[in-house]
DNA sequence: AATGGCGATGGAAGCGCTTACAGTGGCGGC
DNA sequence: GCCGCCACTGTAAGCGCTTCCATCGCCATT
């Protein structure tokens, strides 16, 4: 054990008052900019909240202007760089705007509606991305209680909603596929109505529809690696995959997964068949060959989300559900020629770049 | 726009307690579960409250018990999977303690002090994770004030520290080299001390010296992937790669980015020369060759953070720092056998698998 | 020299909740 | 039949801050 000292509690605006000869009223003057304070008193009021390290306490000032400054996020309980991007895209806009964040983690099927109910206590308004564990019930709730936003996420009339372009992006991944001469086009992924890759299995079909073409196939399966994997043990025990000539997948994992099993089998990416993924992953680079896929501006998303908060704190209505552009990247995975990964020729389109480091 | 109605503000626990024709005292009773309640009374309270959509205010609460129920934590500007399985473990923990998480990014660079200032009048206690831009003082300032913990950072001794195990690992890691019979190892990567990756070189430099060895080389650079290309531009440009038979870098993306490089340029790997990585990253397992790195419990430093945070709150006095196991993944790139990456079998080692997904 | 106006400051009333402390009434024991 | 105890409940005093309103000099006007 190193010390047994644990911290005193702080001063309060009295002490700090006291101590520069002041009212607690000119203390809180000289901290809110704004207050009329002559300098020399600023000046004594300043030293003196030094001298004392002084802390205002956000929860008194909370009580006082009825604003707690704090805006809620809830999110799935997942660790990947995609909901890694959207809170910091979340969290430097509402940092900007001298907002704090608090985070709180729902599993997608346990629904501690408890768990939301107390942020609501803590928060000017939440909002809640893509498939954050609370039911369209407790987000329909919330919006009643509080200023709300949705990311990614089916819509709710009450809230402000987020989107990333996916079905007119999809359609292009898949006419590109056309393009490449690919005819028997299968997809993978759970096309759930008002979920993202609902929407990109829709853009799927309508390029297929729009070439007077039937879908190969259809696997509906959770957009994780395990199911990549399982879905290409089925098409390699069945055959199935001797019948197409590409597979537009929900997501990055479930493509990468599905051309590391296809490819040990000796199926050979792209020429046999050609695959697609979604939301450019660091590993999409890497893979090999490398996968095409759609990058999202996923932090836009998330500094979006926050600014449509503090201006519904605000006082703003809701407004119509914003989309945001979606982009191609096209790599070696579509039968497009294969171009090294380097960080500075990976990024042929115009969407920011990825942040993803360590 | 959809709708102009936004939120009004929500009932007190005033109404709640007219409505239920009760005092005050006693709706705050039936809501903190220790006070004596009579059960029709309860019942009474708690339909009103439910009627009235009551939420308590976390503020007045704070306000009068003294203790936000809240923990700051933190980052730097980085949507890694390193850090989002840091924030996962630790919002997991904390929210089971029944505690708040606020969420504070900071750039190493920019030393917001302002920032951090801010989050310390909102939370019972902060943690510091990593590279998070605040400095020593930063800390030490913090520590003085509020119960505070860091992980993989330089230590204060006013807080408590948990790291991820270093060292011993990394000397393993460079024995396991030596067992494949390399001799001319070069090390990459920033080797400040007290930093993660400098604990990294430390148990490289312990392998070599312990078989007589000297090191063959040492590239300093920020462990990112641009610096991962440069530093293999380097070595091709200069000749150096081939007098080294091993590359232990200081991270994944290092690693990936020099593979990558290396290997479009015609080196072998792990033939000419074994690479290894640090954090077995999602990339690592999909890489040709695929990536031999540690994998770190993350999410147990997470876990681990919160609860002392929460311990110290509680009264307890700073402890002795805390290291968690790492464990070696090995995979082709030091020059074992290839394992075909199946997530079954990508797990080799008894650390717990790392999450990643969408 | 009296009058306004105005910048600077203090007084004091909350904000919504917790929590001593002080009843209040019913009931068993004597 | 009175007393004391106990389970409940109410009263009220804060918690630390903001902000309206009043006060007070002091200087520029008239």
């Amino acid at each position: 054990m190193t010390s047994n000292i644990n911290p005193a509690p702080s001063a309060t605006i009295y002490e700090v008052a006291a101590r520069a000869g002041v009212s607690i009223a000119t203390v809180s003057r000289t901290f809110a900019d704004n207050g009329s304070v002559a300098p020399r008193t600023r000046e004594a009021v300043l030293t003196a909240a030094q001298e004392l390290r002084y802390v205002p306490a956000a929860a008194a000032r909370a009580l006082a202007v009825r604003r707690s400054k704090a805006l809620g996020v809830v999110l799935p309980h997942i660790a990947g760089p995609y909901y890694a991007e959207l809170l910091v895209g979340f969290e430097l806009a509402a940092s900007q705007l001298g907002l704090s964040v608090v985070l709180t983690l729902v599993a997608p099927n346990d629904r501690r509606a408890a768990t939301v109910h107390e942020l609501l206590g803590r928060v000017d308004g939440i909002a809640f991305m893509a498939r954050s564990g609370a039911d369209d019930d407790t987000v329909r709730r919330v919006a009643a209680a509080r200023p709300t936003v949705t990311v990614a996420r089916r819509r709710i009339p009450e809230a402000d909603a987020f989107f990333a372009e996916n079905r007119e992006t999809a359609r292009r991944l898949t006419e590109h596929l056309l393009a490449h001469g690919r005819r028997r086009i299968g997809f993978v992924g759970l096309a759930e109505g008002g979920s993202d890759i609902g929407r990109r299995h829709r853009g799927y079909l309508d390029a297929l529809e729009g070439a007077g073409l039937d879908p190969a196939l259809h696997l509906s399966v959770d957009p994780v690696e395990d199911a990549g994997f399982a879905v290409a043990e089925q098409l390699l025990a069945d055959g199935a995959v001797h019948e197409l000539d590409a597979l537009v997948c929900g997501n990055d994992e479930l493509a990468i997964a599905i051309i590391a099993r296809l490819a040990a089998a000796g199926v050979r990416v792209p020429e046999d068949l050609a695959v697609t993924g979604w939301d450019d992953t660091r590993t999409a680079r890497y893979l090999a060959p490398s996968l095409s896929t759609v990058r999202q501006d996923v932090s836009a998303l998330g500094r979006l989300a926050a600014h449509r908060l503090a201006a519904r704190i605000d006082g703003d209505p809701v407004q119509d559900p914003v989309t945001v552009d979606s982009a191609l990247v096209l790599r070696a995975s579509c039968g497009c020629p294969p171009v090294p990964p380097r960080p500075s020729s990976s990024v042929p389109s115009s969407a920011p770049s990825p942040k993803e480091s360590r």
